[in-house]
DNA sequence: GACAAGATTAGACCGGTGGTCTAAATTCGG
DNA sequence: CCGAATTTAGACCACCGGTCTAATCTTGTC
């Protein structure tokens, strides 16, 4: 594994133009293509980096591609420019969550690149792999949120916390690539109008069960 | 196109034996090592099958793959034997779902082979390129039982159906990943308690939000 | 300034991939 | 029994990600 930082120190010492030239080259192929279909070989050609370099400053293509998920992830977390305040009661937390919510939809319409970015990660497991620990700190943050929302009651506590992030994270990524399919059929107006009823089914999902709700239980097996 | 028509049309017409010979081994390595890093050499030579006859009875890989996964999808639903009936009101609409949720879950947890089979088609989005008609087909069932709760006031209507159903499913099939991930640290009582739970989520999802479940509007974009 | 040691680069090379193509073998109707 | 159509074999192709060696630069030291 020694070899594996040791390439990525180097990559990260390299001058900031040249890294980042190749980082644009690459996100471009990566982002054409997607993580497998991606050519190492066409990269290098277009960069005019040899063989013998590449592998100097990167392990592999799968290093290769974390280094661009991680400069564009940087960005995305510059742009977010997120508070850290603990919300004091149910009310308050729900108000942050759909400030957070409302944030990040709006840098992902402005920002189309970086929001491909993101929906390419989930497109391919092999893609998430190379990114493993980008995606486990994203996580939890993710998890750290909803866990807050846990010890206000604001949000349901009798799943997994993993489990029920997991669910929520995934129905909105859903949404975003519906979005992301769907746009040219609706105009500003009702995609705004839309993005608020996603984010209700969002706040259902981890709203306590208790009573008006979920009226019936499922099923036992046979 | 027609080309893969043909040579589909060729592979149905083969001896059952031979043709089920041989999806079981290319099952075998598809759910090894998924769509992609299975190698289509290694089972032609398993299956001693020459690259003559291959391509004769399958256009490409994604055929190939295509044709395990439909053999997969059939079993699953003759085990399934869906009864069409149209429930009328919104309990019997919920009783319904809860009862194919139940179903859904007893034969993944009982049928590990096509559970993974399952899995293992939406981790990789080239795998789901290669069934894309099977998926859609899927993807109309789910709409249209989601479809019947609309028109029944069980579910709520202010969303796209498309929209909905791809949020709920993809909720589904992250629980069943979990649980997949997780199932190690669970005796099945509890299992099944979790489970009741997750469906909880789904059904609060999928209820109309009028009212007392979601109390706070999403903040509007800065 | 010479020179050794380390850092960096070039690119031939490797086994493997999915897919194409030609020619032979086999099957089958008349 | 023959000719046409179907079916099979496997050599071949461009390309893939990755390895390796030898050459070339850079740098510190005397």
């Amino acid at each position: 594994m020694d070899h594996r930082l040791q390439a990525r120190e180097r990559l990260r010492k390299l001058p900031e133009a040249q890294r980042a030239a190749w980082l644009d080259i690459a996100e471009d192929e990566f982002m054409a293509f997607g993580f497998e279909a991606a050519s190492l070989n066409r990269i290098l050609a277009r960069a005019a980096i040899s063989k013998g370099q590449a592998y100097y400053y990167f392990a592999d293509k799968g290093e290769l591609y974390r280094a661009v998920i991680e400069r564009a992830f940087d960005e995305f977390v510059d742009l977010l420019e997120v508070a850290p305040t603990e919300p004091e009661n149910t009310a308050a937390y729900w108000q942050q969550i759909a400030a957070l919510f409302g944030k990040v939809t709006t840098i992902l319409q402005r920002n189309n690149r970086l929001a491909e970015i993101g929906r390419g990660i989930y497109r391919e497991a092999r893609a998430q792999a190379a990114i493993v620990d980008l995606l486990e700190r994203l996580h939890t943050q993710l998890a750290r949120l909803i866990e807050t929302g846990q010890r206000l009651g604001a949000v349901r506590a009798d799943l997994p916390l993993g489990l029920l992030t997991s669910m929520a994270f995934a129905a909105l990524r859903e949404a975003d690539q519906w979005f992301a399919l769907n746009a040219r059929d609706h105009d500003q107006q009702t995609a705004l109008a839309l993005n608020r009823r996603v984010f209700t089914v969002f706040a259902a999902m981890l709203a306590p069960s208790a009573g008006t709700c979920t009226t019936v239980p499922p099923a036992t097996s046979s």
